[in-house]
DNA sequence: TAACGTTTGTTATAATATAACATATTTGAG
DNA sequence: CTCAAATATGTTATATTATAACAAACGTTA
C-alpha cells in the first residue's frame, strides 16, 4: 500500500526541489542540489523519486529522463498522464483535459488488450519559442 | 533531407536485427548481436538507430529505452506513434488506429501550443498474460 | 518489547548514451 | 570526369542514467 500523506525526510527534500523548479529536473541535477542537505548518493534520489511517482506527486517525462511535479490534483495517481513539451526551451506542461483523458482511458485496443495506464507526450514549440 | 530508400551498410544490419526480433531490442543487445559483422562500438549502433528513427523505419519505446521496427506503412515518419505495452511479458505492439491518430493529431492545447508530434504509450496485460 | 515494514546510508557497478577526431565513401554540381 | 560537400564509418574515451547489494536506523503496532 502506498503512503497517503506523510513523506519521509528524503522524499520531502526531493519533492521540494522538484516543485520549486521551473522545468523538469534530472536525477543527478537533483542530487547535486541536495548534497548540502546530506544526501550523497544516487540511490537516495532514485528511491525518493520512485516513491513520489507511486504516490502521484511527480511524473517522469520519459523522453527526457526528467521529473516534474504533478500540477493536477485530480490526476489519477499517474495512471493517465499527458504532457506538452517544447522542443526548443524544454518547457513541460502537464495537460489536464478531461475529454482527452476520458477518450484515452476508454480506448480499447483491437487485439484484446485492456489498458491500465497510459502516458502521452506531445512535442512542438511553445508560445514563447514559436 | 532524409534518405528515401537506400540504407547504408550499418543501417541495414541494424534494421535487419530489429525487424527479425519478436520484441523491442536495446541498443547494447543489438551491439552484441552484430559484433560478428564487424560493428564494435556503441556509436555505430546509436548512429544507425538515429537515422532509422528519422526515416520512420523504427521507433523508440521511451519507457523501455528500446527499439522496434515500424509495422505501420502509413505511419507518418514517426510524427504520430502509439504503442501498447505488456507490463508482464514486455510485448510491444504498434497501434495503428486512424481515429486515434486523427484525434490526437488535431488536439490543440489550451495554452496555445501547436503540436508537431506525439508519442503515446499504453500499458496493461496482453491477452497471453491476462 | 519484539517483530515487521519502511527508510536511510554507503559502496560498487551496470546500463544507456554522447563527444571528439580521423578516415572513408557516396553524391552531385560544374 | 573531377573536385567539393555531405554522409557514413571506425575508434577511443567519457558522460549520463540507473540499479545491486548489504548494513543500520527508524517507526509502527501487536
Ligand atoms: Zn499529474
Ligand atoms: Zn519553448
Ligand atoms: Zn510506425
Ligand atoms: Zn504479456
Amino acid at each position: 500500500m502506498v503512503q497517503a500523506q506523510t513523506l519521509s525526510r528524503n522524499q520531502q527534500i526531493v519533492l521540494d526541489i522538484i516543485e520549486k523548479a521551473k522545468g523538469p529536473l534530472k536525477a543527478y541535477s537533483i542530487l547535486f542540489n541536495v548534497q548540502k542537505k546530506g544526501i550523497n548518493a544516487p540511490q537516495q534520489i532514485y528511491r525518493a523519486l520512485d516513491k513520489l511517482i507511486e504516490m502521484g506527486k511527480i511524473h517522469k517525462i520519459e523522453s527526457k529522463n526528467a521529473f516534474v511535479a504533478c500540477r493536477n490534483s485530480d490526476c489519477e495517481i499517474s495512471k493517465a498522464t499527458a504532457f506538452s513539451i517544447c522542443e526548443s526551451c524544454e518547457m513541460v506542461d502537464e495537460i489536464s483535459d478531461a475529454k482527452l483523458s476520458k477518450y484515452l482511458s476508454s480506448f480499447n485496443h483491437k487485439k484484446g488488450m485492456k489498458f491500465k495506464r497510459f502516458n502521452l507526450e506531445f512535442f512542438g514549440l511553445c508560445k514563447k519559442c514559436k
